[in-house]
DNA sequence: ATTTTTTATTGACGTCGTATATTTACGACG
DNA sequence: CGTCGTAAATATACGACGTCAATAAAAAAT
């Protein structure tokens, strides 16, 4: 890959020739704007994400992105935004806890498959509008769980909760090589329980952890008449 | 405050006078620099944390920072080191479950306490061995539930990363002011339950959320024999 | 046809992390 | 007691960042 391609790498729109107002039809959206962003993190990393970069992703200048956000933050949420749009609800059939358990699948699915939006979109207030159909769809599935309105609420906060930071978590487990493995021998003497789940503890499989941590979760929901 | 207040506030050093080694036990040491790291972010937010600012704090300038840390990442570990070791393990007395919550509180203590520095403790890889007490801690506490060793490991993970998650989601909560109640007229016909629950989901409180969360996780821990 | 408005460009500013080169005094050795 | 290597600071500078201000030009409104 020589200079030339480093230049043009990934460039969506043609770049422009001049200042002025584009032909009509032609001027950038904020869809478009959010859509390269999400686009270019995902291919280089968050930190990848820079306005000059971004400009030169939808052939313009920088400063042309100000016309369509206020700042770079108000990107970010736009891309956090769209990163929510891109989880699937899954059909509202079968037994409660397949329902939910289909729910967080998908957005662990999302969170495996766009890893650095994901880390982008955790680490901001998330705008709860566009959370509704979600929201609606898992207090649905409680309610069927025998929960009254306010435990459907603290139970789904804490579900969303605990399956956000795991998404994080797995994000960070796999993106790191495992460390070296530590001095068992040495611990056993003053960590007796920590050596005995050494290998669980410090190797741990997200899948088992992502199964066993849900199933916690949804036991502990089993006739939960109180609160 | 006037201007000269402004350049020396928070300063804890005094300021150097030109370049060259300094005198005997005079020099800074990695724990003074992450110390001061610390204090500045409690003090004025992650943002503030710069080298140049570190550095007008500690009495010197940016540079000599660099010979006790290789790059600013570094001195975030540390920070974030520093935070972890703050947490106070609770008396290992009394029932399981009185532990547990004990040390949650603790953790959760920590991070009402110092809300800034948690959050960047919360976005970077963990240093495992660190936290060595606090698992063995933790793990004893399922051993007397009852749980096999690798049913402990997952059970101190899944608690571990919903509190964590919890506190931050706290912390964001705390910092923003309540944003405009929804229109609930609306809301009623398309998400009924979203609109039975709607106080507890969008005016949240913590505390309550986390005696719930807590509660849950504990709950379905109870008779946990598999896995 | 003229004016207004919209969307872009250009250039600059201040701040950031940090690479490089230089200065100074401590501490070991003769 | 001088000499010297080295540790720990400063000085200077570079490139990249977000974004402000001024400007240009084409579309839309009059």
């Amino acid at each position: 890959m020589d200079i030339q391609d480093q230049t043009t790498a990934g460039r969506t729109r043609k770049p422009r020739t001049g200042p002025g107002r584009p032909a009509a039809g032609e001027s950038l959206t904020p869809q478009e704007v959010a859509r390269a962003a999400f686009d270019l993190i995902v291919a280089e990393g968050e930190h990848a994400l820079t306005m000059r970069r971004l400009g030169e992703v939808l052939g313009v200048k920088a400063m042309a992105l100000y016309n369509h956000y206020p700042d770079k933050e108000a990107i970010l949420d736009a891309v956090a935004c769209l990163a929510l749009s891109r989880v699937p609800l899954p059909p509202a059939k079968g037994p409660w806890k397949s329902r939910l358990k289909a729910l967080c699948q998908g957005i662990r699915g999302m969170a495996r498959q766009y890893p650095s939006v994901f880390r982008v979109a955790m680490f901001r207030p998330a705008p709860p509008e566009s959370a509704l159909p979600e929201i609606e769809f898992a207090l649905s599935a409680f309610a069927d769980a025998g929960l009254a309105p306010t435990a459907q609420a603290t139970a789904y906060h804490t579900i969303r909760v605990w399956l956000r930071a795991f998404c994080v978590w797995e994000i960070e487990e796999l993106r790191t090589p495992r460390a070296a493995m530590m001095d068992v021998a040495q611990m056993t003497s003053s960590y007796p329980h920590t050596a005995a789940a050494v290998n669980t503890l410090f190797s741990p499989d997200p899948d088992r952890m992502f199964e066993a941590g849900l199933d916690l979760l949804l036991r502990g929901l089993q006739n939960w008449k109180d609160r």
